[in-house]
DNA sequence: GGTGTCAAGACGCGTT
DNA sequence: AACGCGTCTTGACACC
């Protein structure tokens, strides 16, 4: 690791230690009920010293994305390579998560930056921020459409007020001929 | 078994 | 040609 990147796991601890809301965080990475998030943080902290006393080499469980356990198991019955999928550490969707907050596209340099801290592939990073934003960009268009949907449903009920209203309206006072004959001059939807 | 989530694959497009 | 992007799909996995 060059000497300018700080240690993944310290580098994130400090950020959760100084996370203000311990319960959002909580719930958002399902921490242990028991735990707090700085009894969890500290509790990472002192793991990352027993593994850097033991090997450099030994990866973390909580920086390296946990190999499907597939990955290990070969290829397929009929000779393909099966396909893994790597599954990010909290501590690491938690980092791009405050990225893309800040920022939704990074350069190649900054890209370069994260993929290192956070110890996965530039590619990795890259892919991510663009499934990130497209996830963004569904669940926008899901809103949208969903308000689109109830603005709809309400001009509807309104023109059923409005003919229900005038149809009375006629039938009380014998109109004639009826105001919908004149619906388009007016400007008015009777249902 | 059905379903949702998510990293990665595939493809077409624009930019350099 | 190489690259990054948006978009949609696929396959692995977890949860019920």
């Amino acid at each position: 690791m060059s000497a300018q990147v700080k240690p993944l796991t310290s580098f994130l601890i400090e950020d959760i230690l100084a996370f203000k809301d311990h319960t959002e965080l909580k719930n958002k990475w399902c921490f242990p009920k028991t735990e707090t998030c700085s009894e969890w943080a500290e509790e990472r902290i002192s793991e990352e010293c027993n593994s850097d006393s033991t090997s450099d080499m030994q990866t973390d469980s909580m920086d390296v994305p946990c190999a499907s356990s597939s990955e290990s198991s070969g290829p397929c019955p009929d000779g393909r390579q099966k396909r893994s999928r790597a599954a990010f550490t909290h501590l690491q969707v938690m980092e791009l998560e405050k990225k893309f907050h800040h920022q939704k596209y990074l350069s190649a340099p900054e890209r370069a930056h994260l993929a290192s801290a956070l110890r996965l592939t530039e590619t990795q990073v890259k892919i991510w921020f663009q499934n990130r934003r497209y996830k963004t960009k569904r669940k926008q268009q899901t809103e949208f459409s969903r308000e689109m949907f109830k603005v709809d449903e309400m001009v509807q009920r309104d023109n059923f007020v409005r003919a229900t209203l005038l149809t009375s309206f006629c039938k009380t006072y014998q109109c004639s001929p009826y105001p919908w004959d004149y619906g388009s001059m007016w400007g008015l939807t009777l249902l």
